[in-house]
DNA sequence: TCTGGGGTCCTAGGACCC
DNA sequence: TCTGGGGTCCTAGGACCC
């Protein structure tokens, strides 16, 4: 029976921007940004900014002189500080209800229909509240019967500032009129892609969208689409995700500082990228047995281009790092090519089970059993009370010279201890990590 | 000089088997 | 040497999300 459930999407408003602005008021009503990794193009950006007619995901460089002319102030992405902040955010809304799906680092979905609330929009104003009070992060509620409608019903408070950050869509008089104002390409599940094929059938906004014969929807945007259509129309079709699903596949590469040809320093990331990924790996308890590798040159460039890739299966899951890097230095042999420019190198794990599921092998050792895991064990341990990176693998370099650009970092606030905020008064400078 | 990184799901098609 | 139908597994590619 549609209407029966209702759902929240808490959304945390530019969250990137405003977790910079948490430890400095001063950024307050002004244009600020926040640049992808590298710094190399822009992800987040304030309303200030926006207004100035930049968008998001332009490079960097292309932006120079508006920086300058409008004094906008740019950061590095601080996954750190928004980790942390983030898991800050989750905790308060995991008080309002134990159904909470953390959707990413910056949204959440609610179930609350078993709630017996009169007034949603006093009580989404709550949340907003809390959230401001203790964290110091603005976000918008959305409330509505699907999941697909409380991200609509999330957008509608955050367009229009009337509704002070929180809108239900649930029974709305003007329901027709916003899904007429929703255009298909900002329907949560239609892409660049379906947008256009769908413009050219002439369906341009979400009512139009929601009209449209579902056998034709489902030929056209398979089953995924489908269950978008449903929603429109109040028929839930999509669950609430509460258990941390662990990851099939886990990729760890990033762009470099600089273009890199020595295959040493290829070697390097590589490894470096084998401890990144079977950290993850580990942390989520599982083994993996498949790895590939790839590297690829800089296609914005004008000059000779070379990408390719290649993967091994091990003979037992492992989550053990040498076990990796030496693949993994292998496969970047055969790969590798001298005289190119590389502008990125990659891990991905994959044929990932539980740690318990480990099939047992006559012949090999298995990870969960033998001495790899006690040293993986300690590694993590160590690196988790004194810092990433503390214990490492000497593959993975010592001066790191391919390292990726991050020249405009904001301190670690809170996840460091030599970075924490000082607090200055007139009479005493106190210093926290004293 | 300078253009992110990390994921998921679905479908079609080929290989192979009975 | 004239030839169906169905099942499974795997991979590549395409779509989407933040």
């Amino acid at each position: 029976m549609p209407g029966k459930e209702r759902y929240a999407l808490v959304d945390c408003n530019q969250f990137y921007v405003s977790c910079e602005r948490v430890f400095r008021p001063q950024l307050w009503n002004k244009p600020v940004g926040v640049l992808s990794n590298n710094d190399g193009c822009l992800v987040a950006l304030s309303p200030e900014m926006k207004a100035l007619g930049i968008k998001r995901g332009v490079p960097a460089f292309k932006i120079n002189d508006l920086v300058k002319k409008h004094d906008i102030q740019l950061f590095s992405s601080n996954y750190g500080l928004y980790g942390d902040l983030s898991a800050r955010v989750m905790q308060i809304l995991s008080e309002f209800t134990p159904e909470l799906e953390i959707y990413s680092i910056d949204e959440a979905f609610l179930r609350l229909d078993s709630l017996k609330i009169s007034d949603w929009q006093e009580y989404g104003r709550k949340m907003r509240g809390m959230i401001m009070k203790w964290v110091g992060l603005p976000v918008s509620v959305g409330l509505g019967p699907t999941k697909t409608l409380a991200k609509i019903a999330n957008r509608v408070a955050k367009k229009f500032p009337g509704y002070q950050g929180v809108f239900d869509i649930t029974d709305h008089p003007k329901l027709e009129a916003i899904l007429q104002w929703i255009q298909v390409e900002d329907i949560w599940g239609v892409g660049y892609r379906y947008a256009q094929k769908l413009n050219s059938y002439g369906i341009k906004t979400a009512w139009d969208l929601s009209k449209a014969d579902y056998k034709w929807v489902q030929q056209q945007m398979t089953i995924v689409g489908l269950r978008t259509v449903k929603e429109l129309n109040g028929i839930s079709c999509l669950d609430m995700e509460l258990d941390m699903v662990p990851k099939k596949q886990i990729i760890s590469s990033r762009s470099f500082g600089h273009p890199v040809s020595e295959l040493n320093e290829l070697l390097e990331a590589v490894a470096d990228y084998c401890q990144v990924a079977t950290l993850k790996l580990r942390q989520q308890h599982s083994l993996a047995s498949s790895i590939m590798v790839y590297l690829t040159t800089n296609r914005f460039r004008d000059e000779p281009q070379y990408a390719n890739y290649a993967g091994f299966k091990l003979a037992t899951p492992s989550a053990y790092v040498p076990d990796f890097i030496k693949t993994a230095s292998d496969l970047l042999r055969s790969i590798y090519r001298p005289g190119y420019k590389f502008k990125k190198v990659g891990v991905m794990l994959s044929n990932i089970i539980a740690e318990g599921q480990a099939p047992l092998d006559f012949f090999d050792r298995v990870y969960i059993d033998d001495e790899r895991k006690i040293v993986m064990d300690c590694l993590d341990k160590v690196n988790k009370v004194w810092g990433p990176g503390t214990l490492a693998y000497a593959a993975a370099g010592i001066n790191k010279g391919w390292q990726m650009k991050r020249q405009l970092l904001s301190p670690s606030y809170t996840s460091n201890w030599w970075q924490l905020l000082r607090v200055n008064s007139d009479r005493t400078t106190k210093r926290l990590n004293d």
